[in-house]
RNA sequence: GCCGAAGUGGCGGAACUGGCAGACGCACACGACUCAAAAUCGUGCGGGCUAUGCUCAUGUGGGUUCGACUCCCACCUUCGGCACCA
């Protein structure tokens, strides 16, 4: 007998399906296509559990979906712009298009070495010349669209990345890649309009039906729609400037006591200028901005405010009102202005308590009588308006139809939606990035780089200078150009844009990498698009899931896609723990791999990490839990090896046995459960559980006789759909278990078995008895056997009948297959 | 604070539309094979008890139902998202 030697097994057929490129796909009308793509890494040049585990899930997929006979695109590549090239750069002293590439080729390796199926012809990365070119296009596409613009605001600034950051990688006011406390600073920066889409990308979300809901919701909340109304407020000092404020509670507007400006508010400073106020109110203006924004935003900040001697007036009773400058206000919300209704609103109410500002009160809720003088917090919930003068007795959702309604009559308010949703910040003041495609001219003013000109190359000569790598800012030779309407000197954008606009769009690049004269050939495109199946961390709920969201519905308005959602099935697959703890090197748990692959061969690695827990789930590592899935997969290689020879003794028969009979059923119900549970569930550990059933079962038929007396055809039968159903999970001992078993066609290109229902019949079932819920007894009865033959049945019952003497029976319950619950008092 | 997900043996997990709770695997125990070990094969394996059976048990407490891990209500714990968002 010969030993499972995984190693020399998984280099034998990984060899031979590069040879036989054997994972390409084409365009092929005769099939229904199915475009399955895990998220692509960045090629840091570790390979990690993380990554096994999505390409493993992927990989399952593609397998199952050739052998289901789906036109199966199965794609990989790089995600290769980014900062840690650029570290690198500075620790080993390497160049970052050098470091990169060696990445990826270690990389590539050992994904190929998990044996995952991809389709190699079609490997994008970004940080090439061909591909960049196109991400510079589409941000032209992006300017010429409205789309793109630059604007002179507060950014988020990490200091340790030594860049500006967008608001979805600032986490907690700290930086997403390196955690250190974001800054704020003014700098004119390029910016993307997504909340334009803001609407669109919140009610497709609706359309979204196989996305998970947790997915779904941390969209809406990072979207933030809120409905209300947009409130002028005249200025009694200064009778032609007006206060915009946004508030969601219209109907409250009888309340407002004071008005509060955020401290950025570009009205604070005429306001005071020139008053005695003036030093005063700047100096808390300025001590303000120098906090950080967590300082700023966090709950337990203290409410602070200060008088600016002037008074907002009331459009719709005229009552002059004292306006403030506060720092609880943000800027950046709304208009940067908050009406302050201390009854109502639970940050006025302790805001109007600090600086004994008046509280009115203007909602009663049903039978209650509030009063300002003895309220403990402001009441928010529903009621009746008071105090409103011709609107007091409205409700207040008829009030905020009937404020907003009167303050647009008068010129004063409208209806508005406002959105928690920013524009997306893309500049970056980094090196490893895709040069953003515009020319400053003294002439002609901010041009973007035409077309032809493109791509506008990242030089790669890089000149370490001390311990970091210099910005294009630096980079004359780079910055000098030629303005191409006036033909006089200008300046490139030195500024390269967020590695998150490469990968907006590069599941598009897929179904045509090679394309020369556009980002994508459209006929591929609509013929890919959209991805059927993606899967990739939670991570990226909101980052990369909504931005190539976005890109996709620009692409889409401009008639260059037919979709415009990019991902019909989203997976959001979880992480992989070890001893209830990330693996990190800090801790010393970190499995990879490499290592399982070198200890016990890819197969092991895969079907450990798909039995171990659902996908979506997390995942604990278990080194025993390995062990026994290896121990599986001899057990399956022993089984093939010995039918060898079990084979040639078997009898040929048409007759067969009970026990045979019971191995067919088992196959039948493993390919049932096994197809069921990947196609439907994606739940492939109990898929391989119903695997490893039928293996047992095998096990347990060749155990019941001796092998002379094996009926060769129905144990073919088993093993070859053993094989079949094993494929997609181990693929390496599969096919090599299918070319023992005779045959010269790879196992991957095999039709994928359908269960017969007839097979899985039986003529007698055991059914439980119950009495009152509880279990009494069992009994055999026939499968077609009616409620009424049941409930007989269970009466006969030797055990039953004597359980039920003397006992009043209320009623009887049937159902066939299952039980029998007799309720009896 | 708001929103969401999850709580099942020693462990990972299973139980699809309300119908035998614990599939499959790990760990453990015992047996077979062996001089021995490993590997392999077999048997057992939620708790309690007066043990061919009874009883308790799916985070806690209620409810609906002949019957609840599954549905409803309240609560507890853990994890995740948002959060001075007007």
């Amino acid at each position: 007998m010969k030993n499972y030697n995984a190693i020399q097994i998984e280099e034998k057929w990984q060899n031979l399906w590069k040879d036989q490129d054997s994972f390409r796909s084409e365009v092929d009308h005769s099939k229904t296509k199915y475009y399955v793509l895990e998220m692509f890494p960045y090629p840091s040049g570790k390979l990690h559990m993380g990554h096994m585990r999505v390409y493993t899930i992927g990989d399952v997929l593609a397998r199952f979906l050739r052998m289901r006979d789906y036109n199966v695109m199965h794609p990989m590549g790089w995600d290769a712009f980014g900062l840690p090239a650029e570290n690198a750069a500075i620790e080993n002293n390497v160049n970052p298009a050098e470091w990169t590439a060696q990445n990826i080729e270690h990389m590539k390796n050992q994904q190929n070495r998990l044996g995952v199926s991809y389709d190699w012809h079609r490997e994008v990365n970004t940080s090439s010349k061909d591909y960049y070119r196109w991400s510079q296009w589409l941000f032209l596409l992006m300017y010429k669209r409205g789309l793109a613009y630059k604007k002179k605001s507060d950014v988020n600034w990490c200091n340790d990345c030594n860049t500006v950051l967008a608001n979805e990688q600032v986490e907690k006011g700290l930086c997403w890649r390196c955690s250190s406390v974001v800054e704020t600073r003014e700098l004119e920066q390029w910016f993307l309009k997504i909340t334009d889409y803001a609407e669109r990308l919140l009610n497709d979300l609706g359309q979204l039906k196989e996305w998970p809901e947790r997915v779904k919701i941390m969209q809406q909340n990072w979207i933030g729609r809120s409905e209300g109304a947009e409130i002028a407020f005249k200025i009694k000092e200064f009778p032609e400037q007006e206060i915009r404020t946004f508030t969601t509670r219209p109907d409250t507007l009888f309340g407002v006591t004071y008005m509060v400006l955020a401290p950025e508010h570009p009205l604070v400073k005429p306001l005071v200028e020139g008053t005695e106020r003036e030093k005063e109110v700047m100096e808390y203006v300025s001590q303000v901005r120098q906090e950080s924004d967590i300082d700023r935003t966090a709950e337990e900040t203290p409410k602070t405010g200060l008088f600016t001697g002037c008074h907002a007036v009331n459009p719709v009773n005229g009552e002059e009102v004292p306006i403030l400058v506060g720092n609880y206000v943000l800027m950046a919300y709304g208009t940067g202005a908050v009406m302050g209704v201390p009854a109502h609103d639970q940050r006025d109410f302790e805001f109007a308590h600090k600086y004994s500002l008046p509280i009115r009160v203007v909602i009663q809720p049903e039978g209650e009588a509030l009063d300002a003088q003895h309220m403990q917090e402001a009441y928010a919930g529903e009621g009746y308006m008071v105090n409103s003068g011709s609107f007091s007795g409205l409700s207040d959702v008829e009030g905020i139809k009937k404020v907003t309604a009167y303050l647009e009559e008068q010129g004063q308010g409208d209806f508005r939606v406002t959105y928690r949703l920013r524009d997306w910040l893309i500049s970056r003041q980094r090196y490893w990035g895709a040069p953003i495609p515009v020319k400053y001219c003294d002439n002609c003013g901010t041009l973007p780089v035409p077309e032809e000109e493109l791509p506008v190359e990242l030089p790669l000569e890089v000149e370490l200078s001390g311990n970091k790598v210099p910005s294009l800012a630096n980079n004359e030779a780079f910055i000098q150009t030629a303005c191409h309407l006036c033909g006089g000197p200008a300046r490139r954008e030195t500024d390269t844009m967020d590695t998150f606009i490469c990968s907006s769009w590069y599941f598009l690049r897929y179904a045509s990498p090679n394309s020369t004269t556009a980002p994508f050939d459209k006929e591929e495109v609509d013929y890919w698009m959209p991805v059927d199946q993606y899967i990739g961390g939670i991570e990226h709920a909101v980052l990369h899931l909504l931005y190539a969201r976005f890109f996709t519905k620009v692409l889409y308005d401009a008639g260059l896609i037919k979709c415009d959602e990019p991902f019909s099935r989203l997976l959001a697959q979880g992480m992989v723990y070890k001893d209830g703890a990330k693996m990190s090197k800090s801790k010393g748990n970190v499995i990879t791999p490499d290592e399982i692959v070198a200890t016990y061969g890819a197969d092991t690695g895969r079907l450990f990490i798909l039995f171990a827990s659902p996908p979506e789930k997390d995942l604990d590592w278990n080194d025993q839990g390995v062990e026994g899935c290896h121990r599986f997969l001899r057990r399956v290689w022993r089984l093939i090896d010995e039918s060898k020879e079990e084979l040639v003794k078997a009898k040929e028969s048409a007759q067969h046995s009970e026990n045979e009979t019971i191995l067919q059923r088992n196959v039948h119900a493993a390919i049932k459960k096994v197809t069921h549970d990947i196609e439907e569930r994606f739940n492939f550990n109990t898929a391989i559980s119903a695997i490893m059933e039928l293996v047992n079962a095998v096990y347990v038929y060749r155990q019941s006789m001796d092998s002379y007396e094996y009926n060769r055809d129905v144990l073919r039968d088993a093993l070859e759909k053993m094989v079949i159903l094993l494929a997609p999970f181990a693929p390496h001992l599969a096919e090599e278990s299918w070319s023992l078993l005779g045959f010269t066609e790879s196992v991957h290109y095999q039709h994928w078995p359908h269960y017969e229902p007839g097979m899985l019949q039986v003529d007698q079932v055991e059914v439980v008895v119950q009495i009152n819920g509880k279990v009494r007894g069992r009994i055999t009865v026939p499968t077609d056997c009616s409620e009424e033959q049941l409930i007989e049945e269970a009466h006969n019952n030797h055990r039953i009948s004597e359980l039920l003497a003397g006992k009043e029976i209320i009623k009887a319950i049937a159902v066939p297959g299952r039980l029998v619950n007799i309720v009896v008092r």
